[in-house]
DNA sequence: TTTTATTGATTGATCAGTCAATCAAAAATA
DNA sequence: TATTTTTGATTGACTGATCAATCAATAAAA
């Protein structure tokens, strides 16, 4: 059956079958067998197409990151104001996609091996980055500067702690709960900065 | 050199030789013979105390989580009000020993054989309820139950994720830093709340 | 015919786990 | 006290399984 141009297919579709043997198996101990099975594909051809396991691997960081960058990009798009903006990537970090077990487990054992693949965790860092600075260039618009960084390493780090401790699926918080721990940390930090020192609060 | 008593030495050694090797390495694919060698002493030996890998990794775990729930409990005895208290807890939680690079690296590694074994998960099931049960107790004497709930479940989260971020060791975040974003946290969405409805801050 | 896609079979390395043998301390016995 | 027996500690050498990686061969397009 072999007909020309299949790379880019086979490409994703090894990419995105390492993604979910990774998620289900929860570590990055799986074979390549397993891997090109999924995506079925005799192994042969997995090195074929990407010469080693080790760079299967990290394409298939590089590949799923990216998507998450789009997805990031398209909902700040559609918001208006950078509040809004703000909203906007936290729910995209939240996205059912991204919050299903499987998802998390696979991100989770990418960051265990950007301990050791130096090219896995130069991508995880400018994943940590972008989440950051995104944050950050909204919470700009609200707040001095300083208090801007400090706020937006806070969210940063919430969001990334809220997925690992998602990861043990014990008392799991839902996506909602997700988002309004996240909203509301924000909120309490900005409120007493918002304008002047006023205190504009709506207490019962 | 033979000498009866060696049991209990020689599994701490060797718990103590994985944890390291694992930190080093940031991964659990590290050999028996190298936990052993750190160890000073052979692979067999290994196998004679703890019969499988996944045995000593176990212990590994036990014994660590162990250590640090001992510095809780000491750290908390000593303070005097919840909200020392919370601050005792949170301090432990970035003491220096925990926050190095190698032990944040162990405990990653710990975090993604979780999601494959099913013991391993026991265990860093309890210290995440642990560690959410201890700000929680001391939180419920400073506001009501449920905004104890939430504010026990975010400063979790921001420990947590504290640490991944850590892990990629780019813009790595100070251990004082860390407290301060964490503490800050807690008096944010504490200062709405304590006392009555009236909103007491001091704005310059 | 040349190029691209694809695989089955094989290799070489790595490791967890086993086992029989050794050595020295402790306990029992003479 | 001197001698023998038992037991715990320890290892080197080995085995069996697993797996990444290679390669030569095949089959279908171009």
């Amino acid at each position: 059956m072999p007909k020309v141009g299949m790379e880019p297919v086979r490409r994703k579709a090894l990419v995105d079958a390492a993604m979910r043997v990774i998620g289900d198996h929860g570590s990055l101990t799986v074979t390549m067998s397993e891997i090109a099975k999924q995506a079925g594909v005799s192994p042969a051809l997995a090195h074929h197409y990407f010469g080693s396991k080790e760079q299967l691997l990290i394409e298939t960081v590089r590949h799923h990151l990216q998507r998450l960058r789009d997805s990031t990009v398209t909902a700040m798009r559609a918001a208006k104001t950078p509040r809004e903006k703000l909203s906007a990537v936290i729910h995209v970090s939240f996205h059912a996609d991204q919050f299903a077990p499987e998802t998390i487990a696979a991100w989770l054992a990418f960051y265990a091996e950007a301990q050791r693949s130096e090219e896995t965790r130069r991508f995880l860092v400018i994943y940590a980055r972008r989440l950051r600075s995104n944050l950050l260039a909204n919470l700009k618009a609200l707040c001095p500067r300083e208090d801007a960084e400090r706020i937006a390493e806070g969210a940063a780090a919430m969001i990334d702690g809220l997925y690992i401790r998602q990861s043990l699926r014990s008392a799991p918080i839902s996506i909602e709960a997700s988002i309004a721990l996240t909203e509301d940390y924000i909120n309490s930090l900005l409120a007493p900065l918002s304008g002047e020192a006023a205190v504009q609060r709506t207490d019962k």
